[in-house]
RNA sequence: GCAGAAAUGGUGGAAUGGUAGACACGAAAGACUUAAAAUCUUUUGGGGCGGAAGCUCCGUGCGGGUUCGAGUCCCGCUUUCUGUACCA
């Protein structure tokens, strides 16, 4: 019978279905282990051949855990919140609800066909209520929380309460977003609102001011990756730079056990340094300038305090609440002109636009080591979001202060012994101090290391300022004004906002008309009727953004069927953390920061016993599209081939890859592509038509975009997921190219073959020697292979194993079956289907991995050159099991082994087993 | 600018410091076939020698180094990819 992949993969796929056979349950008596994939957003365009990638690995290690005893959970759901499904709402009407739906219904219907054995019972979708009700119920917890730096983790937000109605700040060391003192006597003479607005400030969810991408013609926050020279990529509409008040997560006040918790995971090095930089964790020393003839002083932060004898300005963010104060009346038309001109600007102009501009406030601040007066100035080159929003200028050690000072004329005093800053400034911390010595404190001749910790030191003792730590880690922007997310159980009265009761979770999205932000410029919430409380208190309108739902998703999947905990305290124990998480590295810096500090958050309340939600982290490399070029003629529509198009003057056109093979074009396929090529004209090379390629994105612009339902309708799953695998290491990053299929498909046709004669009356039962040996040899492979993540490299080790039982005398039964028992992880339908008609009545994810025995692995006789230093001098011929440390000796024994050494001891002795000994001396 | 990763045939890619190029694609030749497809066999890094089995030299981005021995380890470059970017 011939290999009929159809009818093989609809009958497993069936069979496993009907029998749940990949449902998981808690089961202590055997160790668990649970592989997440990163769950997908169900896009309109459904997946193509780069999104399985993962998945095939993540299935491959989770039937391999299973059949070495393992309790494997192996789930997956849908990131189903997202912007593309509300655009199409907006344009269409549809509900975005109903989209979703349909993509949702594609997406898993494609899954199904590759053969994927995940858990579907334990499937979660982020927009489905019994879900978000717990992301819903997370932020509430989040916002009844503050985090006390002092105990270093979250605690009741009422402890906090109970502490200023006892002692007002006094000792306490809490995260917030500015400082605050009050004794208990002021904190209970505020009331209720001002009460509130003061726990505000040490939230773990907060409301606060931020800098944002404002569309007023949208009537919404825009992300910066929607925003392209100062206008909206949707809709073309001037974006402005805002200070508007946003719900937030204090995730900054986890940066420090973010970072230390990097340690402690098995991620690359690549996404675990990402991870650092982001965090970007910066030791220095915050300090205080007094204003001359006033008493504000500017706070800066520092992490080259040793430069302060050379501060010869400062420069404040156009933001920044000084700015205001600080400039005198006749700078103020100047100032405001200069902050009109900065607002209009957005956050990736002010970027690339590395202009210098700024403007002088007319006030001067005072060097307090020094005593000297020095300007204050504003300019954009000054973040407001990091540090204090001020900085001391030292144009000699820093470039950006330079090329300040040097536009604006500004004096540069060097400080460091025979740095050169005439031309650009000296960065490096580097040299011996000079210039540098003052009334009370002198760095002249100390290196620049000494003299950071010398004037950190001096600071903090003369009260001048502190040692601090900053990190870059910023708070991250909780809501979003948009319709398509989860609503907050959030209400205002009298504009102060207030939980709702937790028995209104999950707080339902509302229907609304339009999908569009409402006239007032409200989010679409503004449209829902009666989005109020049952006594008319209006409801938060704004939304959660995408990363809410994906935050804590792998622990729904531990239990997600609970309807009184997120997850329950039983199955959380017993699954614990995810033990292999694969997914893109574009999550480094956003979902897997937030993941993390989401449950650390939960850690802290005592909800998780985990600290860390990913053990171990793989990163799959990205499928590229591999597009196809015509070449038209100029004014013609003659298209020529690849080979001979520099004899022409043309235009490469793409062209839909799925109407060429192995780069040859399908010439009629082509003229019924597109009514303009009905007609068209081609001049051949040899015959055929040769098409460019070339690597870019996938798709469906550059008609590069390859289904995996084609290739699985064409060369059936096991093919697939062979060749995915087979097309290089798990982590590269590679163009998707179909040309190779065939030699997958070639092999899987091979061992069918050779299965059916294995599997014909008369056939023997027994394998042979050699087929034993060419099994235990590809068992170990695979097993090594499989641990390693090197999954290519098995299934070559497949295709050669197979040639060589085809070369090992008649195909036997016990050489099949231990071939589909270590393949059945990669090609689960033709594993299954041969492991069966082997008469097993349970699945091959039951069959005990196989064991290899060494006895197999080694040859009877084997030759070993000997050589000394690299020349062979002679060889010896030695059974093939002689332990390694015989054939050293029995090579050295040898005679003119023994004559050649003369006596001496080697220092080291080399054996390859059936290769080399070779002998340094 | 900074950080990380990588560079091996026509192509994708193999090689615990020990026979570089496994395996696959593609290509070439042959078998089967009326023919094609499919399948099977052989060859396939480059140069040189040989009628042939075979022999030989050169070869892993570039320049050095360590080592009996380097694609692999160390130092210095070049290029490419990825992330991040006025972070004081």
């Amino acid at each position: 019978m011939e290999y009929n992949h159809k009818e093989i993969e609809s009958r497993w796929q069936k069979f496993w279905k009907e029998n749940e056979t990949y449902k998981t349950r808690e089961d202590t008596s055997r160790p668990k282990y649970y592989v997440l994939d990163m769950f997908p957003y169900p896009s309109g365009a459904g997946l193509h051949v780069g999104h399985p990638l993962g998945y095939i690995a993540s299935d491959i290690f989770s039937r391999y855990k299973r059949q070495n005893g393992f309790n494997v959970l192996h789930p997956m759901g849908y990131d189903a919140y997202g912007l593309p499904a509300e655009q199409y709402a907006i344009q269409t009407g549809q509900h975005p609800c109903v989209t979703t739906e349909q993509n949702i219904a594609r997406y898993r219907e494609q899954l199904d066909k590759i053969g994927f054995s995940y858990d579907w019972s334990r499937e979660v979708r982020t927009c489905d209520p019994a879900y978000y009700k717990w992301t819903q119920w997370a932020f509430m917890q989040m916002f009844n929380h503050w985090y006390d730096r002092a105990a270093g983790k979250a605690r009741p937000i009422s402890e906090l309460v109970a502490a200023f109605a006892a002692s007002g700040t006094e000792g306490i060391d809490a995260a917030c977003g500015k400082d605050m003192t009050f004794t208990a006597d002021e904190w209970n003479a505020m009331g209720e609102k001002r009460q509130r607005e003061a726990l505000m400030n040490y939230r773990i969810a907060y409301q606060g001011q931020t800098m944002v991408n404002w569309c007023p013609k949208l009537g919404t926050v825009l992300a910066n990756d929607e925003v392209s020279e100062g206008i909206s990529v949707r809709g073309g509409y001037p974006v402005e730079q805002r200070m508007m008040t946003q719900w937030c997560l204090r995730v900054s006040a986890y940066a420090q056990r973010l970072l230390d918790g990097l340690d402690t995971l098995g991620w690359t090095d690549s996404l675990k340094e990402t991870q650092r930089n982001w965090i970007g964790r910066s030791e220095g020393a915050e300090m205080r300038f007094p204003v001359a003839d006033s008493d504000i002083e500017l706070e800066i932060f520092t992490t080259r305090a040793d430069t302060v004898f050379g501060v010869t300005f400062m420069v404040l963010a156009p933001e920044s609440k000084y700015v205001a104060m600080l400039t005198t009346p006749d700078r103020k038309l100047e100032v405001d002109r200069y902050l009109c001109e900065v607002s209009r600007k957005t956050e990736r102009e002010r970027q690339i636009d590395k202009k210098v501009s700024g403007v002088f406030t007319g006030s001067y601040a005072i060097n307090p080591l020094t005593g000297k007066k020095i300007p204050v100035w504003v300019s954009d080159y000054v973040l407001a979001g990091y540090g204090t929003g001020a900085i001391m200028a030292v144009p000699a050690h820093d470039s950006r202060d330079y090329a300040f000072a040097r536009h604006f004329d500004l004096p540069i005093v060097p400080l460091i012994e025979g740095a050169d800053v005439s031309e650009e400034s000296f960065d490096a911390k580097e040299g011996i101090m000079i210039n540098s010595e003052g009334p009370e404190l002198n760095l002249n001749g100390m290196t620049v290391k000494q003299a950071i910790a010398a004037a950190k030191s001096f600071i903090e003792s003369k009260g001048l300022g502190r040692v601090k730590v900053n990190y870059r880690l910023r708070d991250a922007i909780f809501s979003r004004q948009r319709y398509w997310g989860e609503p907050f159980p959030v209400y205002y009265k009298e504009g102060t906002p207030y939980l709702m009761d937790e028995s209104v979770l999950p707080l339902c999205l509302p229907e609304v008309p339009s999908y569009l932000p409402t006239e007032q410029g409200e989010p679409p919430l503004g449209r829902a009727a009666g989005w109020h409380t049952p006594a008319g208190c209006p409801i938060e309108k704004c939304t959660m953004p995408g990363f809410a739902g994906s935050s804590a998703y792998y622990l729904r999947y531990m239990d997600p069927h609970n309807d009184k905990a997120l997850v329950g305290r039983e199955a959380d124990e017993y699954w614990q953390d995810v033990d292999l998480y694969i997914g893109g590295t574009e999550h480094a810096t956003g979902h897997l920061i937030y993941s993390r500090f989401w449950n650390k958050f939960l850690y802290d309340l005592g909800l998780v016993v985990k600290d860390e939600p990913f053990r171990r982290l793989v990163n799959q490399g990205m499928i590229q599209g591999r597009s196809n070029f015509v070449y038209r003629i100029k004014d013609t529509n003659t298209f020529v081939s690849a080979t001979l198009k520099d004899k022409y003057d043309t235009t490469p056109i793409h062209v839909d890859v799925n109407i060429v093979k192995a780069d040859r074009l399908d010439l009629d396929a082509f003229r019924k592509w597109r009514p303009e090529y009905a007609d068209a004209e081609f001049i051949l090379d040899d015959g055929e038509y040769v098409c460019g390629y070339a690597v870019e994105k996938m798709s469906k612009s550059m008609f590069n975009v390859v289904n995996p339902d084609d290739i699985v309708e064409r060369y059936g799953a096991d093919t697939l997921r062979l060749y995915e695998m087979f097309l290089g290491p798990l982590e590269a990053s590679k163009p998707w190219d179909t040309n190779g299929i065939d030699g997958v498909s070639r092999f899987l046709k091979k061992l069918w073959n050779y299965a059916e004669k294995a599997l014909a009356p008369g056939a023997p039962e027994k394998a042979s020697g050699p087929q034993l040996k060419a099994m235990h040899k590809l068992i170990k492979k695979v097993t090594a292979d499989i641990e390693a993540f090197s999954f290519n490299t098995s299934v070559a080790a497949f295709m050669i194993a197979l040639g060589e039982l085809q070369s090992a005398g008649a195909p036997s039964r016990e050489a099949i079956e231990l071939f589909v028992r270590v393949l059945a992880p990669f090609a689960p339908h033709v594993s299954e289907e041969i492991w069966h008609r082997l008469g097993n009545d349970t699945t091959v994810t039951d069959a005990p991995w196989p064991a290899y025995d060494e006895k197999y692995l080694v040859e009877n006789t084997v030759k070993y050159p000997v050589s000394f230093n690299g020349k062979v001098r002679f060889t010896i011929e030695l059974p093939a099991d002689t332990p390694r440390e015989k054939v050293q000796e029995l090579a050295l024994a040898h005679e003119s082994a023994a004559r050649w050494l003369d006596g001496r001891q080697p220092k080291k002795v080399i054996v390859v087993p059936g290769r080399i000994v070779n002998v340094v001396i």
